[in-house]
DNA sequence: TCCCACTTAGC
DNA sequence: CTAAGTGGG
């Protein structure tokens, strides 16, 4: 009689180099291949319509590499600990296989699943490189200072990258009859959303295919090529940065693949550039680790500022202001350039992350949290780790001792990183016509373009007006 | 992973 | 007048 084992596919969307399925396989029984939509995922504060669409699509693509192995994916809408429990006795599996995740939410659901399910659940570490805890300090506390913690982290082995499961390993359709929800995978408007962004493809084989791209490509020029906001070609949506963020998000990647592409190809960056380049590239994986270990140990980030003294910062409330940076009306081009490209594709590249994160906390001197939840209903690589930590970074109520007094000038970010205009122009036409002098500030124009706002507030203003309002709660 | 005011050197 | 460098928020 054929046994049988459950992997609970999670943000582990491959069949590649990932741990828990191929433990799940070592074991010998057949592997039911599981996704479960949870409510949590498309309810709540941080539902995102644009990151269900990927992530449906990603599991689409998931169902036809399972074909392949005369398998299918089984999706389950409802609460997991339920489901999984109703599977384990209907299919008769011995135990429930799954990659762990960090958050506060994960950690709940897991601890809660792993005491009432009757078989064993077993998790494995390997959405990070380094797992949460892996990295610590001589006293074994947590690192809470990002350099530091990088340059332990370097000198920690990573495991290689491992292969798929042998073509046997999966459940044949045919031997569960009793199951259903073989490939239904619902479509976003049958779970409430209507997206309208244009989505890249969502698959292990594109993500794979971007990485080496990438690897033999831009990533030689990545240390400046980061921070360049437009595309090479105007009707391009792909940046000169990695783009694998979504992919990551969803473990069409795993980080062990991104990491050891990054390093094979170390040997053959021939210039400091290559070499800085490839090294800048790690160094985003390192802090993508680096926010799920803070996020994993203090959780209580997502509510408040790690440093709690910066909760007593007067943010202002001006729901009509949050609403003009959201629609990319704030009158500062490169501003609102990236808020619409957000609109658009779900995605920006990290220079116009910070950006526009500097305007909402430190020229409208709005909560970083009400930024922090834009984002996460839009961006389609929307992690709770990696983007609170990036929107406390930039309010400077984050972890690293970085003053708060970083406060960028949102002309001169656009002159440095879009020199030419081409990614104003490419996202907001109003500005098309505007000569590249005034591309950036076309307030100073003799006739500016009646269509586009005059700047929202000051930006010189609103500098003095935030120093002042955080020296007011300085420790 | 910054900005700004200020200084100095050079034309 | 600009470029390059510096100190400090």
């Amino acid at each position: 009689m054929q046994t049988f084992v459950i992997h609970w596919f999670r943000r582990d969307l491959r069949l590649t180099d990932n741990t828990a399925l191929l433990a799940a396989a070592a074991t010998g029984h057949s592997v039911l291949p599981v996704f479960i939509l949870d409510e949590a995922i498309y309810k709540g504060r941080f539902a995102s319509g644009s990151r269900l669409a990927f992530m449906l699509k990603a599991l689409r693509s998931l169902d036809e590499q399972l074909k392949v192995y005369g398998s299918r994916l089984l999706v389950k809408l409802g609460e997991p600990g339920g489901i999984l429990h109703q599977l384990v006795a209907e299919a008769g599996a011995s135990a429930v296989y799954a990659n762990a995740d960090y958050t506060p939410y994960a950690h709940r659901r897991d601890h809660t699943i792993k005491s009432g399910l009757g078989v064993p659940l077993h998790l494995f570490d390997d959405v990070a490189l380094l797992p949460p805890g892996a990295v610590l300090k001589g006293d074994g506390k947590p690192f809470v200072v990002f350099t530091p913690f990088k340059k332990a982290w370097l000198n920690i082995p990573k495991g290689p990258v491992q292969s798929a499961p042998a073509l046997g390993a999966f459940v044949k359709l045919d031997s569960l009859p009793m199951v259903d929800g073989w490939g239904t995978v619902p479509s976003p408007q049958e779970l409430g959303f209507a997206p309208t962004v244009d989505l890249p493809e969502a698959s292990e084989v594109e993500a794979t295919r971007r990485l080496d791209e990438f690897i033999n490509g831009r990533a030689a020029a990545y240390a400046t090529g980061r921070n360049v906001l437009a595309a090479e070609r105007q009707d391009d949506t792909r940046p000169e940065s990695s783009f694998l963020s979504p992919y990551l998000r969803f473990g069409m990647l795993s980080p062990r693949q991104a990491y050891q592409a990054a390093r094979a190809a170390y040997p053959a960056a021939n210039s400091t550039h290559a070499r800085e380049s490839l090294e800048t590239w790690v160094s985003e994986l390192v802090w993508r680790d680096f926010y799920m270990h803070i996020l994993h140990f203090f959780p209580q980030v997502l509510k408040s500022s790690f440093r709690p003294e910066y909760d007593r910062v007067e943010w202002r409330q001006f729901p009509a202001e949050f609403q003009r940076w959201k629609e990319g009306m704030t009158g500062y081009p490169v501003v609102d350039a990236a808020m619409r490209q957000l609109r658009a594709m779900g995605w920006m590249p990290n220079r116009a992350r910070m950006i526009v994160a500097s305007f909402l906390t430190k020229d409208l001197l709005i909560d970083w949290r009400e930024g922090e939840r834009h984002f996460m209903q839009w961006l389609i690589d929307g992690d709770p780790a990696a983007n609170n930590g990036g929107w406390q970074w930039s309010a400077g109520t984050g972890t690293d001792a970085q003053p708060y007094f970083r406060i960028f000038n949102p002309v001169s970010q656009g002159e440095n990183f879009d020199p030419d205009g081409r990614y104003v122009r490419r996202w907001v036409p109003e500005l098309a016509q505007v000569p590249d002098k005034f591309i950036h500030q076309p307030w100073a124009m003799p006739a500016p373009p009646a269509n586009y706002p005059p700047p929202m507030v000051n930006h010189g203003e609103a500098r003095t007006r935030t120093l002042s309002a955080f020296k007011a709660v300085k420790g």
